[in-house]
DNA sequence: TAGTCTGGGCTTTTT
DNA sequence: GCCCAGACTA
């Protein structure tokens, strides 16, 4: 049938194979998604099973839709089999599902909201402050890390090893903080696993229930499964499961946040009859490119070889080039677009720029500005991590559940409404000595002119908590009538909200439209309504802005392009440091998922691969010189061209890669202004004496002894110091 | 209470 | 270099 002649043989075999546990192990560019669409096709067409036994989960909601409109064109029309009923979704959202569902037997009620990981950070350092730690000592993001690891691992506060003074904090903070999410009526994302998981294991009926459900079960980039995620599959299929699981090990990346891909192996380990498929025609990108990534991670220690091949011709060379610094490194890419642009090898939108942290983004966004050439940026905070955009959730989040403590917090004084830390940290005393929610008091004191609280405020301050008392009590009221725009804007206008973020510039103005453009998500979710709005915007994430209309380079971290491919594909940076991120220096794990990564973006290269260096370059502010990253000799010599000499090996090529940029750096080199004993003036410290100057790092750095302020180190280039005649 | 200053951080970030 | 939280000042 026709389902089944768009694949090869290899793939036909994973889609055909009889329902069981399946394991497929795709390289890159090998038809992954197309293996699971067309596995889903087979089983409603071929073996007649009905779409709602069958649950696919993915990691991104972008998987989620690319995978339901595949299934949707594959299956359409003709076979008059809706896909509807398939249960398609992440982790996370199914998850959330469920515990809606049951919420019952959960903590929470079934309107609980999520929170996202600058929330729980919040949250945490509220809980900390409470524990009287120092932030210095024991910082928030960390304690969080560590719970949500832990929570990932399926350990509760109870049974967290409080093996070391940072443990029992964080033991302690756990528990806490639990306790704090629920008075919020809260859940984070890793609780979403976590309670669904422990409810499945508590509940032998409903873990019948959901089995008998959903006898078929599929999964995406199964390489990047937690031991949470993997629990909750495990729980779902049973022994005797169709479990039909795809993934890469080569192209786990995301070790860090609790992904396992040794859960592959214990996949082989718990299920012994599973049928294992290998995938590894690849139909995206040219023979030295593939020669390249496999150059790349044969390397990886430990690792089972895998042949990656393809019928597309070796293609261009690869292009390696070493420009100066990151502004240059930055130009050439915009440069080199635009002769494939106008050569008409490529169209802009074809290219693709790679780097390893966001922070290296703003260098290429500015040399596309002076180019005057759009580009399109897959970043961090676009959009939902906006503080104009958290606002209005937060104010959306309160009016939902006016329990939502966190959210009162962030919006009570913003726009700034003379409610100062005193009335707060007044209205948290008057909260907990009444055992409510602080907006369970706000309430109050709008509603009830006798409320008994009022006494706990002075005149000014139980005027400006009424008032806000009373906005919220009417935009409940609004919210009860269904009306989500309206309620956006009610609480727009009752804010002034735009006179707040809107000064007239144009960040201002940018900032306002973020806030109309989530009305225009929110105008969406009109029948849906305010809980499965909120649920939207929790979920949704970063990867899920990316636009294809625009006919611009795309910008974006190696860890964003994964599932993606482009015709031409730069990867900058590759400086020993940044990729491999001197980070993971020290863990050979994390080394070794460095590798990974870059091999994750060399295979996103469809024809042209272009690997750029800089020889200095800028981190946190001081520039200096650079050694090439040890992954670019792993690449086979004979597929290169370009300017780079490092991949000469040997120290005779490092020696001339300095001396060809000699000239360069000399005519920056930093010339020392400052002789010990001569008499200087600064501008906040007054006068003082050389002690000392010497040049770090392209700076002149001056120990001075002031005659009121003492001995300071400074650098030359910021201190603006002044020299005086003896 | 609301603005300004300062110091200490700094990867990646599917949900 | 740039951002954020908390301290500090008007």
């Amino acid at each position: 049938m026709k389902l089944l002649d768009e694949l090869n043989p290899q793939q036909r075999q994973a889609v055909t194979a009889l329902p069981g546990p399946v394991l497929v192990l795709a390289g890159p560019g090998s038809g992954k998604t197309r293996v699971l669409t067309h596995r889903i096709g087979f089983l409603i067409a071929n073996l007649g099973i009905r779409p709602s036994e069958i649950m696919a989960v993915t990691f991104t909601n972008k998987a989620a839709r690319e995978m339901r409109s595949r299934v949707e064109k594959l299956l359409g029309g003709d076979s008059g089999v809706g896909t509807s009923g398939i249960s398609l979704g992440t982790f996370h959202s199914f998850c959330a599902r469920m515990i809606r569902r049951e919420a019952d037997q959960f903590p929470v009620t079934r309107d609980f909201v999520i929170f996202d990981e600058s929330d729980q950070i919040t949250l945490m350092r509220q809980v900390l402050k409470r524990l009287n730690t120092d932030p210095k000592q024991i910082h928030p993001t960390r304690v969080r890390n560590a719970i949500s690891s832990a929570k990932n691992e399926l350990i509760s506060p109870d049974v967290f090893a409080a093996n070391n003074y940072f443990n029992e904090v964080a033991r302690r903070a756990y528990e806490d903080y639990q306790h704090q999410l629920l008075e919020s009526n809260a859940l984070d994302f890793d609780d979403l696993l976590f309670l669904a998981v422990r409810i499945l294991q508590e509940q032998e009926a409903l873990r019948q229930e959901y089995r008998r459900r959903y006898p078929h079960i599929l999964v995406d980039e199964f390489q990047d499964t937690n031991t949470a995620q993997y629990s909750l599959l495990r729980l779902l299929a049973g022994d005797e499961p169709d479990l039909f699981v795809v993934g890469d090990p080569d192209q786990s990346i995301y070790r860090w946040r609790g992904a396992d891909y040794r859960n592959v192996l214990r996949f082989q380990e718990d299920y012994p009859q599973a049928q294992t498929f290998l995938l590894e025609q690849n139909y995206r990108s040219t023979q030295n490119i593939l020669d390249a990534a496999m150059g790349v991670i044969d390397k990886h220690p430990g690792r089972q070889r895998k042949r990656l091949f393809t019928d597309h011709g070796p293609g261009p060379l690869i292009k390696i080039h070493e420009a100066y610094d990151e502004v240059d490194e930055a130009n050439t890419v915009v440069e080199t677009i635009a002769a494939l642009t106008l050569s008409g090898e490529a169209e802009p939108g074809d290219c693709a720029v790679m780097y390893r942290t966001n922070a290296q983004s703003r260098v290429v966004e500015e040399a596309f500005l002076r180019a005057g050439l759009p580009y399109k940026l897959v970043g961090a905070q676009y959009f939902y991590g906006r503080r104009e955009v958290k606002d209005i959730i937060a104010y959306l989040r309160l009016v939902h559940n006016p329990e939502d403590q966190l959210s009162l917090l962030r919006v009570l004084n913003v726009p700034p409404r003379s409610i100062g830390n005193k009335t707060i940290a007044a209205l948290i005393e008057t909260a907990e000595e009444a055992d409510l929610s602080p907006g369970k008091i706000l309430l109050d004191l709008a509603m009830n002119p006798a409320s008994p609280y009022r006494e706990g405020f002075k005149g000014r301050a139980a005027i400006a908590l009424t008032g806000f008392g009373e906005m919220l009590t009417g935009w409940i009221e609004l919210s009860a009538q269904g009306n989500l725009a309206s309620l956006i804007d009610r609480v727009l206008i009752d804010t002034d909200y735009r006179a707040y973020i809107d000064d007239g510039s144009e960040e201002g103005e940018e900032r306002w439209e973020n806030v109309l453009e989530l009305k225009a998500v929110a105008d969406e979710y009109e029948e849906l309504g305010l809980t499965l709005f909120l649920e939207h915007v929790a979920l949704i994430s970063d990867q899920d802005t990316l636009t294809e209309a625009q006919n611009a380079p795309t910008l974006l971290t190696l860890h964003a392009a994964k599932g993606l491919e482009f015709p031409v594909v730069f990867i900058i940076g590759l400086d020993d440091g940044m990729i491999p991120h001197q980070r993971s220096f020290d863990d050979g794990e994390a080394m070794a998922e460095e590798r990974r990564l870059f091999y994750v973006g060399v295979t996103r290269a469809m024809t042209h691969l272009i690997l750029v260096r800089a020889f200095r370059r800028r981190v946190f502010g001081t520039s200096s010189i650079t050694d090439p990253s040890g992954y670019l000799e792993d690449l086979p010599a004979d597929l290169l061209e370009g300017d780079y000499m490092g991949i000469m090996t040997s120290d005779q090529a490092a020696y001339q890669r300095q001396t060809d940029w000699r000239w360069k750096a000399q005519s920056i080199e930093v010339q020392p202004q400052f002789r010990v004993g001569m008499r200087v003036r600064h501008s906040s410290f007054g006068e003082g004496i050389v002690m000392e100057s010497r040049i770090e790092q392209d700076d002149e750095e001056v120990t001075i002894a002031f005659e009121s302020f003492g001995i300071k180190v400074l650098a030359a280039s910021l201190a603006n110091l002044e020299t005086l005649e003896d």
